[in-house]
DNA sequence: GCGACAG
DNA sequence: ATCTTGTCGC
């Protein structure tokens, strides 16, 4: 399989053109990060960060939302404006908006136990999705939080939650919170159990609160930049 | 060929 | 994701 560094999976989209219409490229970036997830439990969580982008017009407004779950408090917020020059494509998402999030991590004062990002992890077609590509580039546990499913058979077990099944394997599980469906995956380095523990921790008021937060703070920057503010 | 399709 | 006000319902 072809190697590809930190280096230049972090830069991609600097060389965006070249994969744009090389999908068979971008399929073989999948198959390598697919390659390198890893998952196991952990134990102690008590910073989580979570991840949203939001659009205006060509612009990418990519947020940080940093979490104490033991205090319930804010500790860092972050919000960054740039230019996008990557179409949203299914299964290709990673090449949008990943490389904005990986550097909005690096930039951040304070690290987190665990990042939530919007957006599939290993429930993808080729396990490889966009928390994936952040979790694996910032070697930091990731959980990849979507609000639709992009592949995958659901089984549920009970009212609330079901696993997701794609070719015989359980890829994710989607659980329901106040009538709401949420697809949860592993990102890398935590597994799915951990996965739904981290998640439940970080509900409040019916919303995965940091989450919900990234993505207030991403919309309404969004909505400021596009009434000239 | 047709339909499905994260944000 | 975004374009968009008021309005129906728990
Ligand atoms: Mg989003």
């Amino acid at each position: 399989m072809e190697e590809f560094s930190h280096e230049f999976l972090e830069k991609i989209d600097e060389r965006i053109n070249e994969i744009r219409y090389n999908i068979k490229k971008a399929r073989q970036i999948q198959a390598f990060i697919a390659s390198k997830i890893k998952e196991k439990a952990i134990e102690n969580f008590q910073i989580v960060a979570a991840l949203d982008c939001s659009y205006f017009s060509n612009k990418i407004v990519t947020t940080i939302v940093i979490y104490d779950l033991i205090n319930r408090r804010i500790i860092e917020e972050r919000t960054k404006i740039l230019n996008v020059n990557f179409p949203y494509i299914p299964t290709l998402l990673f090449l949008r908006e990943g490389p904005y999030m990986v550097r909005m991590i690096k930039e951040t004062k304070y690290s987190a136990d665990v990042y939530l990002v919007d957006g599939h992890g290993r429930l993808h077609p080729y396990k490889a999705g966009l928390a994936c590509y952040v979790g694996y580039l910032i070697e930091k546990p990731t959980i990849g939080v979507a609000k639709k499913k992009l592949i995958g058979e659901v089984k549920w077990i009970n009212e609330n939650i079901g696993n997701v099944i794609y070719e015989n394997e359980i890829l994710g599980k989607v659980v329901k919170v106040c009538n709401k469906e949420y697809y949860i995956s592993v990102g890398n380095l935590i597994d799915l159990e951990t996965c739904i523990k981290v998640f439940f921790s970080c509900i409040e008021g019916c919303h995965p609160y940091p989450l919900l937060k990234a993505h207030e703070l991403a919309t309404n920057t969004a909505k400021k930049l596009a009434k000239g503010i």
